[in-house]
RNA sequence: GCCGGGAUAGCUCAGUCGGUAGAGCAGCUCACUCGUAAUGAGCAGGUCAGGAGUUCGAAUCUCCUUCCCGGCUCCA
């Protein structure tokens, strides 16, 4: 093909611009301005996303990709990896690396260090320094490419990109690979040359990249961490750095603002500001108190859970915490699930006890209290349960991820028939009561069977998730997979709810159980008289109420609806004349069960109250003075509105009050 | 469990070179009695997470334990 043979490129707007064969996406942003040339970090052609130096050979569509946008991030966030890197190599001699690819908001890149080295944060601002003096270098990304045997011996002395490239031309690459290496077998290779034309860096990767590394300057280092090779404990466990790039300073602010904010609704720190519960050292990790604002809060959602339940066919049971350990032998706990398992406690010449770390078996001992006709099912049995898991110390993290939890626990037997029907239903009861606690944004995520540890057959569990999609499905949500990531004894469905600022959280699990009605030989007599092995549904909808407590903390920021909070009222008299007036207004509301504090001037001036009020996120501050106690009023200061309301009749706010607590708002 | 970082008053934090601790807020008392996000003064509050070691002397240096934070793995 001549040099000056002519390309026909087609832009996003549909407009079409010829230009010589080769050229390149930075000649086409240089050919639509100067702005966009200089906006530009790659180009997509025909729909791949590609380096603004690659030579265009062919009619294409093409559009130019800028740092602000998704795709131009991702480049600059890779491309941040790269230059880390880099820095590392400067500064850590000797060391190896893994993988480096950008994620949500950032990058990592996981190393290996001599001599078993670690970084530490202090390392961290030599290495972002170090960084900044290269990016100042203008050091340009140039992609090279080579055969397999080519990429082996110029990483020989790199182990993981070795295995990387042997992985791919194996064709067992794994995911993480097609970050590094192009699928069709040759090894794509990123130079970093500086201006005098000497090689700076090597990376094998797929790309593409920024054009120099000058593009790179809205980067922060923010954490180091261990990270297995792989993800696989069993594994070399490597030193993994994080941080965040982004397109200019500002965005790089507005995202460690974003943090910051996310900060202020963490749910530790807010029970700690609001005093709804605590982690008392004395008591052990993972293991909370609720105080008596959260002990209202967790009351009020175990109530309204529990109506919902009796409304839903459920029947409530209760079972005790620990028991012998035969029961979970033949629950098989025992042999697959013992390391989340507290240990035993040896009482002298009898059999050891267990904490339970699941409420089934005891729920599968009331079923089999009798003989069950099939006119009992299906059969549904509720319990607060609490159980005891003995996670592993890396891993607790405030209410989400305790030692000590309450699940909103149920098991329902039913037959082969019906079990599609009561998923459906399980489903459709748990959407509704999470609506009403105010989560209304969900996904689906459907778990399959663990590679490892599960019991069962193969066929069975294929029927058991198989009618997990069809009850999912009609739900009219995304429904993702999770390979590999079922109960041992059956494959769930879990609800994930987003919250006010976009975070998703496992909510519920429905699971569906062949396995532990055979193990303890459960069975019904059925319309024939025979005997029938009955179908088993595990599902919590809290989860855990600890992390749902979490869950509307974080979702609430603190603030919860007025139905929830541990206050809905707060008094505050003008004056010390108006203790009597303040009072019978906060009697009228506890009257009809309203919760209600009087905030006494004593001591005190009105403008600290009310402060003190609103920083405990109270919906209702009614303020009462001479004009109120005259004419039986109350000043309204309601949480979120812009100016507080002067003489509202009392009952007219009761009123509102009470149309906000029914529809829990 | 693994890697990294931590623990000083109820909370947020300061504490220099190793010489046994300090502030603000919260609490209590008194004064003030006030109409919508911090009135003033005073008082009290600490085995510096726990233990061992080094030292004439440890909040400070070393080790162990507990607990917390950020990740990895795991998970409701």
């Amino acid at each position: 093909m001549s040099s000056n043979a002519l390309i026909t490129l087609t832009l996003p707007d549909g407009s079409t611009r010829e230009y010589e064969s080769g050229s390149s996406g930075a000649d086409v942003a240089a050919s639509i301005g100067a702005r966009l040339a200089k906006a530009a970090v790659a180009a997509i052609v025909d729909g791949e996303v590609v380096d603004l130096s690659r030579p265009i050979t062919g009619d294409s569509s093409i559009a130019i990709v800028t740092a602000a946008s998704d795709e131009g991030r991702e480049v600059l966030r890779h491309s941040a990896a790269h230059l880390m890197a880099q820095a590392v190599f400067d500064l850590f001699p000797g060391a190896k690396y893994a993988i480096g690819p950008a994620i949500a908001d950032g990058f990592y890149y996981d190393f290996e260090l001599p001599n078993e080295t670690r970084f530490n944060d202090a390392d961290l601002e030599r290495i972002e320094a170090r960084m900044r003096e290269l990016s100042a270098e203008d050091q340009t990304f140039v992609r090279k490419e080579y055969d397999a045997q080519s990429g082996l011996e110029l990483f020989a002395d790199q182990p993981y990109k070795v295995e990387i490239i042997r992985n791919v031309t194996a064709g067992t690459a794994e995911d993480d690979d097609s970050e590094e290496v192009g699928g069709d077998g040759t090894v794509g290779v990123y130079e970093n040359v500086r201006s005098d034309g000497t090689v700076a860096y090597v990376d094998l990767c797929r790309g593409p990249h920024v054009p120099t590394t000058a593009r790179l300057g809205a980067f922060k280092l923010t954490r180091v961490a261990g990270a297995y090779w792989r993800g696989d404990e069993k594994r070399q466990q490597l030193q993994r750095i994080y941080g965040t790039a982004w397109e200019d300073g500002k965005a790089l602010a507005a995202h460690l603002h974003r943090l910051e904010e996310a900060e202020k609704r963490d749910h530790r720190k807010l029970g700690l500001d609001l005093d709804l519960f605590s982690f008392p050292e004395e008591i052990g990790s993972g293991l909370a108190v609720f105080h008596p604002r959260g002990g209202t809060v967790r009351r009020l959602m175990e109530d309204y859970s529990r109506q919902r339940h009796a409304d839903g066919g459920y029947e409530f049971v209760n079972s005790p915490h620990i028991t012998k350990s035969q029961l979970f032998e033949t629950s098989g706990h025992l042999e697959w699930y013992a390391e989340g398992m507290f240990p035993p406690m040896h009482l002298d010449g009898e059999t050891d006890y267990y904490l339970k770390p699941m409420n089934c078996p005891f729920h599968i001992l009331i079923f089999k209290s009798h003989t069950r006709s099939y006119r009992e099912l299906p059969m549904r049995l509720f319990e607060f349960g609490t159980v005891y898991r003995y996670e592993k110390s890396g891993v607790v993290h405030g209410l989400t991820r305790v030692r000590g939890m309450t699940q909103d626990d149920a098991h329902i037997f039913c037959t082969r028939e019906q079990m599609v029907e009561e998923v459906q239903r399980a489903l459709t009861f748990v959407l509704g009561l999470l609506r009403d606690f105010g989560l209304d944004d969900f996904y689906l995520e459907l778990s399959t069977r663990p590679k490892e540890k599960a019991i069962g057959t193969e066929v069975e569990w294929d029927e058991a998730t198989d009618a997990l999609r069809r009850a999912a499905e009609p739900m009219g949500l995304d429904l993702v997979m999770d390979e590999g990531g079922g109960a041992f004894y059956g494959p769930k469905i879990s609800v994930q709810a987003r919250d006010a600022i976009g975070r998703t959280w496992q909510m519920s699990t429905i699971q569906l159980d062949f396995q532990l009605p055979a193990r303890f030989d459960l069975n019904f007599v059925g319309s024939d008289n025979d005997k029938h092995r009955p179908i088993m549904i595990h599902r919590a909808l809290f989860g855990s109420i600890e992390r749902f407590f979490a869950v509307l903390l974080e979702h609430y920021a603190g603030a919860f609806p007025a139905w929830l909070s541990p206050v809905q009222v707060s008094v505050l008299p003008v004056a010390d004349r108006h203790e009597d007036y303040a009072s019978a207004v906060a009697t009228r509301l506890k009257t009809d069960g309203y919760r209600t504090e009087i905030l006494n001037a004593h001591n005190d001036t009105l403008g600290n109250r009310v402060r003190r009020a609103k920083t405990q996120k109270v919906p209702f501050v009614l303020v009462v003075g001479d004009e109120d106690a005259e004419a039986g009023t109350v000043g309204v200061n309601a949480r979120g509105a812009d100016t507080p309301e002067r003489a509202i009749a009392l009952e007219e706010f009761v009123g509102r009050l009470a149309s906000q607590v029914a529809e829990r708002g």
